[in-house]
DNA sequence: GCCAATACTTTCGAGACCAAACTATTAGCG
DNA sequence: CGCTAATAGTTTGGTCTCGAAAGTATTGGC
């Protein structure tokens, strides 16, 4: 039945708008941030190499570079995260943790959001994932923004074994480098499914 | 393995933040609103009689009655909400969407999140419901954060029907007041699960 | 009838947000 | 090579968000 199929959509919308405020809630924890402060930490940690830029986490977070420039002058202004210049293209400046900033996210509130997710049963998080994924997908779409997804994910990346051999070499065909197993798990602004 | 679900908990956080985003993200349409007020007419359009005041807003969207208040004030300003002081209780003031704020409602940037919805399998639409349904409990419950919920899932709704008469009635034990079929649907801030 | 609790509003300072202007660097093209 | 555009980021100004704390009515408890 029609009806009852968009009130479900309208309760699927109102609980991911609910959930997205509880993750940052404000709790008794010692270092308060804002929300977009803990955003911002939570996604320069999670970015790879190339995605840990001002206009990237802009995209990410559907804000201007304008808005994301402050922020990040914010968490530098706290030790948290420190601007790298690349040496290639000087235009590009890189986003890094400090260890202070590796150290403050471990009591990131939206651990009690992923606490929660662990708690599910497995097959129940899976749905969930690919649910949520799905509808990333296609909302991105529609604004023309950028999804964001890891490698195993991604149609440019490429696992490149020298035939029987033991070294298995992984890449990404869009950038043309290497890449380890650590950046393999890691947010990218070049994703584009399979 | 457990890093697997580590992982996995981490893809659906992302997730739902990053449509938490996207869902209000600015968009080229006529009124623009910031995504605070757009929550707001959104709840207020969505909650029952009782949940319609500022400190129900408030812990539904996990801020404070400070801030609420000057949403309120912004909305009202625009023409979009009108406040209406209780007859019964005179602390209290009762908010409801103008004509104006319905009409304006339909352009709500969210509908995009909605429609990706409803393009979805109905199954997996009923997963992905549970799943946010069971989290959104489970950090309540942590942050002793009120849930909202429709009267149909909650323990104070009754369907009362005299005997094999026709007329059934339905109630709310712990407002003890009729809901008509309307309210039935709507968000309280009084839910709880059975 | 008094005091505490409740519901809301106001005020303050820091931050979020967008648009627009601005700086620096690199790419494209004749 | 040199000029113009494009790109990446920063700054500025004005409005809104946010939390905390103080303030205003109104109601409940004893």
């Amino acid at each position: 039945m029609n009806r009852k199929r968009i009130r479900d959509a309208l309760e699927v919308v109102e609980r991911l708008l609910e959930l997205g405020r509880f993750a940052y809630g404000r709790l008794p924890v010692a270092p308060t941030l804002t929300r977009t402060q803990w955003a911002a930490l939570h996604y320069f940690a999670r970015a790879n190499q190339y995605s840990r830029t001002a206009s990237a986490f802009a995209a990410f977070h559907a804000t201007t570079a304008g808005t994301v420039s402050e922020t990040i002058n914010g968490l530098t202004r706290r030790g948290l995260l420190r601007r790298r210049r690349s040496k290639t293209d000087r235009r590009n400046v890189y986003l890094d943790l400090t260890d202070e900033g590796w150290e403050t996210l471990q009591q990131d509130p939206s651990h009690a959001l992923e606490r929660a997710v662990e708690n599910l049963p497995a097959e129940q998080v899976m749905a969930v994932a690919d649910g949520l994924a799905a509808l990333a997908t296609t909302v991105a779409r529609e604004q023309q923004r950028p999804v964001f997804g890891v490698c195993r994910h991604c149609k440019h990346f490429e696992t490149r074994g020298t035939a029987a051999e033991s070294a298995t070499r992984e890449g990404c065909l869009l950038l043309n480098v290497a890449i380890d197993s650590d950046e393999a798990g890691a947010l990218c602004i070049g994703f584009e499914g399979r």
